[in-house]
DNA sequence: GGTTGACCTTGACGCCGCGTCAGGGTTGCA
DNA sequence: TGCAACCCTGACGCGGCGTCAAGGTCAACC
């Protein structure tokens, strides 16, 4: 006769274990002795080291007690199913240890080495990090929603930034950052931006993240609102001039 | 602003995770609009896609914000522990699938092909299937508490089976397994047991594995407990004569 | 204005295989 | 007699959410 401790140590599994196999019916629970410790025969021992043959080999133990009593094509069936499993499983995982290995550091944490290298050059034009970091955010933002136009856009992005003008708008809104958003000088910004931006019109697509990236700016700072809120006014007339246009030429 | 299914979707995630993630702080409650509803600005889905980006990586939850906030140094120290973990994983489930290739059917499911053969041969001889299942049970218990020993037994077992005296031996137990204890033909088998016994003397080690494969084998018929009650009495005499022997000896 | 369906809220259990307290009683040995 | 080493039950914890339950809200349509 065993004590619980004596049948784990047959095993080569923790008391706790025995007990909670106990618990989820794997195991039956054995007579007690006169202070209420369970006492084990030889057929318990043998009913363990079966169960811990197959948990060990990790078949899940709701299975366990099925395939004991499975016969050899069932057992079979069973057993194909569970290799597949962990087949599963091991792909999953490589799939982690692959993605893990192209996180390089935290700042290119989501991004690209050509978006980096954006990013890379707005800092040494001098724009401040506060808006490197919005336009970071903006191509995460893309990135997660329209995906198959970061490429395009990475190309526009870099073709303005060859343009002084690009970069002159860029430090000029840095410097209007702490500005009151009634500053006069905010108006002749606000024009050489709506000039810029209609020299660069472009199909303006991925609507979703260019709403998030605007409010996300804006947030940033008062007067930057005010840009925001003013180009898109101004920008909205032209769309709407340009219908009516259209529906005279009709 | 968003909605927290916005926000999900968004990141691509369940409306449950994000509500997961406030819960254990690793990304901020948002304000609340005025009937309690949840409302997400662009910061709110930059964080949240770059959380996604690490779990999705395979990074622990609980290591995530730890990460988001990492200088490159620490960053790069912590994904190479976090690959390690994973390939750890790898080759935990890489074992299970070697050791579930080797679980051919039910009947062999803790033995090799050598038991396996030891078995059938004891079938082969007419040997009954209750005894067969206690012969298979003492080899799970002999393999778990002394798997050393296996190679050295099998061998004497295949030997033993290749006299007709064992078999006979055998055959002769399964006729006995309905008799009474006291019935008179027991005292003969048991005679010729102990002959047995004797002739093959082996150093009795595994003494743990023999206690229990002898309980099995007395508590599946009363007779079989009375055969094993006298055999283990004989030698018990025969081993403290031994001992006064070798003392007289002295 | 009533209904429907799609959203939002908090709270709590379930999964898997035990590890690990907490708070007690029992046994065996010096 | 005291101490260590066992035994008992009961319950929480872990990881990352899924999935009810039982409500309140919003937008649209009749």
């Amino acid at each position: 006769m065993l004590t619980i401790s004596q049948l784990a140590a047959t095993a080569g599994v923790s008391v706790r274990t025995v007990r909670h196999y106990h618990q989820v019916g794997l195991l039956p629970e054995p007579e007690r002795d006169a202070s209420g410790y369970r006492r084990y025969g030889a057929q318990a021992a043998v009913d363990l080291i079966r169960i811990r043959t197959l948990a060990d080999a990790g078949v899940p133990l709701a299975r366990i007690d099925a395939l004991l009593h499975a016969r050899p094509t069932e057992f079979a069936r069973a057993i194909t199913d569970i290799d597949a499993e962990l087949a599963r499983k091991i792909d999953q995982l490589a799939e982690y240890r692959k993605r893990i290995a192209q996180l390089d550091s935290g700042e290119s944490l989501v991004l690209p080495t050509e978006i980096v290298a954006v990013l890379d050059r707005l800092l040494g034009f001098g724009v401040s990090e506060l808006r490197v970091r919005l336009e970071r955010d903006s191509w995460i933002l893309l990135r997660a929603l329209d995906p198959d136009a970061v490429p395009a856009r990475i190309r526009e992005k870099n073709a303005s930034l060859d343009e002084p003008e690009t970069i002159r708008l860029f430090l000029a809104c840095d410097q209007a950052v702490d500005w009151d958003p009634r500053d006069p000088r905010l108006d002749r910004l606000i024009d050489d931006m709506d000039a810029w931006e209609i020299a660069h019109e472009r199909d303006s697509k991925g609507q979703a993240s260019l709403k998030l990236v605007s409010s996300r700016i804006a947030e940033a700072a008062p007067a930057w609102q005010r840009i925001i809120i003013e180009l898109a006014n101004r920008a909205e007339n032209r769309s709407r001039t340009g219908v009516r246009q259209v529906l005279r030429g009709l």
